[in-house]
DNA sequence: TTTGTTTGCCAACATCTGTTGACTCGAAGG
DNA sequence: CCTTCGAGTCAACAGATGTTGGCAAACAAA
């Protein structure tokens, strides 16, 4: 149906989303201005409308991704969490998409609903083909692993976090993630109720 | 020095803090307004100016924070681990601020700022007394998981996250942070740099 | 060339933002 | 009583923001 035509002006609608990742990625959706979009990509303010037609749109253009898990279909159950751990970090390392996400998913209601149809549809099935049981809650502990890592390192920037080396990480994290996907659901607490809050 | 004479208009103060950590609890930091502030507590926005200066001195004083992590001297080993999941369980769902602190330091450097130092001052005494060795990192790790499933719970509301109930969260998250806390360092990885990304 | 279309810039709009200063009212203190 | 002082309101400012419409130049089609 629709006829894919190069246009003479690709070469501005690309410059615009490669600024409006950038921003969105280091501001966040409100501090993220069309004005500043547009002075990075060099043109002006109104040519950021005529192609995105208003911020929103521009922002879900800008925040198009896809997770690209590694195919695990052969890879031992073993090697399966650490594998998902480094192609986290090399996919938050790889462009800065993930991050306009997250920091816009924290107060832009489109981007966190955008970032939960992302983590539920690409670590949702990948649970359910190896998870033993309870794929959804699986994904959903390996979710907050991997985004509080994120977290922690690219956005609040931690000092020790920060300074971790990728390799010690991926050792770290690789045992959690490995128990939330392939490990036996564990016992109820032993800490009663009332736990350590006084009122 | 600094006398503490009990003033007429404590309780407009009161209002505007209460007011202010709401809003920015629910908005984060830009889209939190002064106005949007002054109205939930019922009085003019240049108020908020003269009791709080500017809206940053307002947000410092909203996001007044104090961990408050129990006294762990008596507990078990053991236990540490499921006592503090409990006890950040509780303060997040006790009191609006971390939620403002976390949204507002998604965007906001002085709000990330002062997130740096809860987390290094709170959790790095306490990891430099139980933990045998690189404290630090070990309470960078906790604050990566337990931020995490705030952020997945509290903020995202990813639909796996949200529909686990307490005692199953402390459950599966226990082990992790004990393992972060007390238990060894990790051997090295087992997978080789080059991991899963095409370019 | 003439015509129509795309690409881009400029100026402006309405609105919202943080922030300021002048003004009114009521309580307190002689 | 009159005076002083703090609490509170009102109106306005300067700047920024998303967004719109008009106009000029470059290009394409005839």
């Amino acid at each position: 149906m629709s006829e894919e035509r190069s246009r003479r002006s690709d070469g501005t609608r690309a410059a615009i989303l490669r600024a409006a990742r950038e921003r969105f990625a280091a501001d966040g959706y409100e501090r993220a201005t069309i004005r500043a979009i547009a002075a990075d990509a060099a043109i002006d303010p109104s040519m950021v409308m005529r192609y995105y037609g208003n911020k929103e749109r521009l922002f879900a253009a800008a925040a198009e991704f896809d997770l690209r898990l590694p195919e695990l279909s052969g890879v031992p159950v073993d090697e399966v969490a650490a594998l998902l751990v480094a192609h986290f970090l090399d996919r938050w390392e790889g462009d800065e998409t993930l991050m306009a996400l997250l920091r816009a998913g924290v107060t832009n209601p489109a981007a966190a609903e955008r970032m939960r149809e992302i983590f539920a549809a690409q670590l949702g099935p990948l649970a359910e083909r190896v998870a033993p049981d309870q794929p959804h809650t699986r994904a959903g502990l390996v979710s907050s692993q991997v985004l509080g890592l994120a977290l922690c390192r690219y956005v609040l920037k931690l000092p020790p976090v920060v300074a971790m080396e990728r390799a010690d990480l991926i050792a770290w994290l690789t045992p959690t993630v490995r128990q939330y996907l392939l490990g036996p659901a564990p016992q109820g607490p032993k800490v009663p109720e009332g736990t350590a809050v006084r009122h």
